[in-house]
Formats: C-alpha cells, structure tokens, sequence
DNA sequence: TAAGATAAGAGGGACAT
DNA sequence: ATGTCAGTCTTATCTTA
C-alpha cells in the first residue's frame, strides 16, 4: 500500500517485497475521509480509520485457520484435500462416485440403487479418460511410480519427469515411442535438470531399456524440447566418487586441484566428467600414498580402468604431473 | 594381483556431399 | 538424407612387475 498525499493507492502485497511491505504500511495516517481519525493496522490486519471505520485496503492477509471442518464432533480438521501434482494425469483434481453403500443420511439403500450405483460408477470410471492423451499420461505415470520404487527419485525430480514427459506429449514426441522409454529419458532429464546423481545406466537397468535407447530418446527431449541442462561438473563428481570410495579429505582436495588445473589448462574439454574426476583422484591418491587402485576408483565411478589410464596420461603430460 | 598396453568395436558429433 | 572422419569410451586379452 502506498499513500500519496491524499491519495491512497492499493498495491498488491506480491508485487512488494518484505522490505518495501513494512516500510510501505503506515503505523499512523490522517483518514482521507473524515481527517479527524487515524489510520492504523489492526490485529487482524485490516487498516481503517480509528474515527470513521473508513477501511482503507480490500486485500488484507486471512490471519485465521486455513483448515475447514468437516465433521460434527470438530476434530476432522480438513484443508482442501492432496494437494494437486504434475504426476497424475488428471493432477490429482479428479471426483470418484464412493463404494458406500449407505445413502446421505446414513441409512442403507437398497439392492436396486446398489445395482444402478454400480452401473454409475462404471461409467464414471470409463469416462475418466477423456482423451487417448489421458490414458498416455496415466500408463506413464503408473510407470514412473515403478521406476521411482527402484531409483528411489525425491518429489522435486518426479515433478520434474512428469513436466517433461507432459511437454513431450504435448510434443507429439510419443508417437511411434514406447511410453517407458520416453519415459525413462524423462527421468534421466528430471536428474540431470535437478543435478540428481543418476546415471544413464542407472535408470536403463531400472526400467529395462538399452542404454542407448534411453540416450537416445534424451537426446531427442533436449532438441525437441529445447532443454537446457547444466553442464556435469568434474568438481561435483569428485565428491561423489570420493565418498562411494572413501577417500580421504586430503586427496580430494589435491583432486579438485588438479582438476581446476586440467580445466585452466583446456585439457578437460570433450573428456567425460566422471572419467576425469576418477583420474585426478587416482593421481591424487597415488601422490598422497595412499592405498587405492585404479579399480576401486573405476567401480565407485562407473567408468573403467582404461579411461582412468588415458585420463591419467593426459593429466601427466598437460599438468607436468609425476607419479 | 595391480597396472599397463593394445586391439577391436560401438556410438555420436561435425562436416561435406 | 547419407557418408566419412576424428575422437571418446568400452570390452577383452595379454604382458609385466
């Protein structure tokens, strides 16, 4: 809220910031009506006049419960029910006839109604889909429940699967698909979009597809979808393959040296990340003496020993760097 | 047993046709 | 659209210390 002179202008409070609100809201001002009253801030938020009750704004904050009761004895404190989500394909906003079989008033009804309220429920059922995108989306994100089961995703990342593949769809990109593995690259996407570590592989094993297929299917959701995925960064895979590993702080650090080394020095372009992040904490190790072989590393990052050696060969010759 | 060397092959990106 | 090419990474196998 803004008061300019005599004039009173009513903002709307998201377009302040917390700042600008509590500087914004007077403790006291002359009322534009009556001028013998002041405007104050009541407890409930409302800003009137102390001498007229002229209210001064129409859109002040609901202080009170933001649960509604709906049950007699006033214990089944209720809001507006799940909240609504990406993940089903009618978001979660749908009505279902109830399996009851007693009527409003609680009395039971009879056979006939039973027969006919079955028949109800039927077509309610078979109305749900009311396109065949509908039944796409819901056969994709019963199957994202499964591939969450064994990939164990967080609701930041299902969300995320579920606004893709909705693009996707919205794409045509299904036609001709599978939905699973669309679905999967979608996943593989919601990770890397939320820098969630799981790796092609990861998700192909989850959801019984060939890695390619699914490195395929993501290739065509980053041009077809104009997605725009942070770039893997070696540092990050350091920590990541240090902890499966366990290798000690110190060699991590030497690690991240090197690697901000091999960066600088433009060796690191065109190289995996995880296989550079693997030989600079072979090399570190190595250099710390500490008692790690080039299989472990490879086991705890997911790339082999003979890409840790051409990693390690080209960190040697760029970096000057003796083992 | 770990490390290193080598070979063959897969798959994708860049580029030319 | 299709083919070629350089470069990366993988699997497999063998040698060396």
């Amino acid at each position: 809220m803004q008061h300019t002179d005599n004039r009173i202008v009513v903002l709307s409070n998201s377009t302040l910031s917390d700042e600008q609100n509590a500087r914004s809201i007077p403790v006291k001002q002359s009322c534009p009506r009556c001028t013998k009253g002041s405007i104050v801030t009541d407890p409930n938020g409302e800003v009137a006049c102390t001498n007229c009750g002229y209210v001064v704004t129409q859109t002040t904050e609901e202080l009170g419960k933001e649960w509604r009761n709906f049950s007699d004895d006033g214990r089944d404190r209720a809001r507006t029910g799940a909240p609504t989500t990406l993940t089903k394909y009618d978001m979660g906003l749908n009505t279902t006839i109830g399996r009851g079989d007693r009527d409003s008033s609680g009395n039971p009804i009879t056979l006939s109604m039973k027969t006919t309220m079955h028949r109800l429920r039927s077509w309610d059922d078979r109305s749900k889909f009311h396109s065949a995108a509908d039944r796409n989306l819901s056969r994709a994100f019963s199957e994202l429940n499964r591939l969450n089961d064994r990939l164990v995703l967080n609701d930041m990342v299902m969300e995320k699967t579920a606004y893709i593949y909705r693009k996707a769809e919205e794409r045509g990109l299904t036609r001709g698909r599978s939905i699973t593995s669309l679905l999967a690259a979608s996943v593989y996407a919601a990770c890397r979009d939320t820098e969630t570590p799981r790796t092609l592989t990861d998700i192909a094993s989850a959801s019984n597809i060939k890695r390619k297929e699914v490195a395929r299917c993501y290739r065509l959701l980053i041009r077809e979808l104009d997605l725009k995925m942070p770039v893997v960064d070696p540092i990050k895979c350091i920590s990541r393959i240090a902890n499966k590993a366990d290798i000690s702080e110190k060699s991590k650090r030497k690690a991240l040296q090197m690697i901000r080394m091999a960066i600088d020095a433009k060796i690191s372009s065109g190289k995996g990340p995880m296989g550079l992040a693997a030989s600079a904490l072979y090399t570190a190790c190595v250099l710390n003496g500490e008692n790690m072989t080039q299989d472990k590393i490879a086991e705890a990052s997911g790339v082999t020993s003979v890409t840790i050696r051409n990693r390690c060969k080209g960190l040697k010759t760029g970096l000057n760097v003796e083992i």
